[in-house]
DNA sequence: AAACAATATGCACGACCGTTCGGTTAAATG
DNA sequence: CATTTAACCGAACGGTCGTGCATATTGTTT
């Protein structure tokens, strides 16, 4: 079984010991998702990170147990904050092509934003880890293809809303979506430039109207 | 003052020595491009490379110089690699919508085929540099800009050649069409699947119908 | 044959890596 | 109160890393 929240039993009374733990385990992946979204996963290392945090090396590590024990907790603190930032905020919406539309100016502004400074978090991290074998590998690629499936599901929403063709091939157009977002992401970080996320929000916002029922629905113009 | 071909000078006349040099230098290079495909330039290692061919540690750094200058070895190597299968086959056909076609099913082809373990080279270095500064993220930097303006030059020999529309804006174009390309590379190397090259022909063709004057320049189906 | 140049090696270095262990401090428990 | 439990530290371990350096080997030049 799995404590949601840890700690919590009957009443909301806390040991205030793994109280503090939860803190620093906290601050310590604050830092950790920022450092490997610049420096990679691997990049990752207890003693700096202790270093930077002016915690102990040894500290750092019985607070996660092993470094793939810190890459995968790292992972999922990545995954809170891109919901945070992109899944959450258009799901506030109604279920229809605005809502598509929305997640991906959402995502397009958590990349240029850099809500992460090395640009999407999981750009990088899958990448580094799409042709080697083991946990970060599999959290890596479950977390992606939990979002495509997500953008897949709102682009079935949107079809039930009457607002996207019937005919579109749901997987078809979450997989060109989804191109165009990495793309403006891996040309803006490499080459330190946001023109590319105006080209992705052309290409979005062309490809959303050849698809939608009613074209009143999106913007003229991104 | 470079030398194009190390040791030539005046006649053909090689230095033996110079040349069983760049044979190892070879032989290096063709295991440190498939190494770091799969485990990242930073994840190559001298001692590592050094065990697996045989040769001494120090033996392959006094090849190089640095770890630095390896790695830019390697780049250069691996752009040879994708000139090879990608570029120059596609130089052999006349200008126009159908070279650019095939210089997409040449690049899906080069990543499905693994000519590199780890999918295409440098998605997975340029991703894993992108957010860093030194000679390597340039020289991938300028690999990958190098790349862009090719593919936008062919575009615009097919706007020349009358087989594009004239109003297609090229850079747009070529955006939308690498984002296929990579998006295929990145969900066939992490997933471990092929499906994606097949969705990226698909999205690539309608594309391409889209912006040609002559839409029986292209294949009905991928 | 002698002088030279380039490849390749063996050995050692300092730095950093993840990990282990014993010990200190402080909060919860009885 | 004493005892247990959890966070955290300091020092050390075995390894690997990139890098120097002195030297042997091999090929070229005069």
């Amino acid at each position: 079984m799995d404590e949601g929240v840890a700690g919590t039993k009957g009443e909301g009374r806390v040991d205030g010991r793994v109280a503090r733990g939860n803190e620093t385990r906290a601050l310590i992946l604050k830092r950790a998702v920022d450092l490997a979204s610049v420096e990679g996963l691997e990049g990752l290392s207890l003693g700096r990170l202790a270093g930077e945090l002016k915690l102990s090396k040894s500290g750092v590590f019985a607070l996660f147990g092993s470094k793939e024990d810190l890459q995968l907790a790292t992972v999922r603190a990545a995954v809170e904050v891109y919901v945070r930032h992109v899944v959450r905020p258009a799901a506030e919406l109604p279920p229809g092509v605005g809502r598509l539309w929305h997640l991906c100016l959402n995502w397009l502004a958590y990349s240029r934003d850099r809500v992460f400074p090395g640009g999407c978090f999981f750009y990088g991290a899958a990448a580094e880890f799409d042709a080697r074998e083991g946990k970060v590998h599999d959290a890596l690629a479950a977390a992606r293809a939990d979002w495509r499936a997500y953008v897949e599901e709102t682009v079935r929403e949107g079809q039930a809303a009457g607002e996207i063709d019937a005919g579109t091939d749901a997987a078809q157009l979450g997989f060109e979506l989804l191109a165009f977002l990495e793309m403006a992401n891996a040309e803006s970080v490499l080459h330190d430039e946001s023109g590319s996320y105006d080209r992705a929000a052309t290409a979005l916002l062309t490809r959303l109207r050849a698809a939608t029922t009613d074209p009143s629905l999106l913007p003229d113009a991104p």
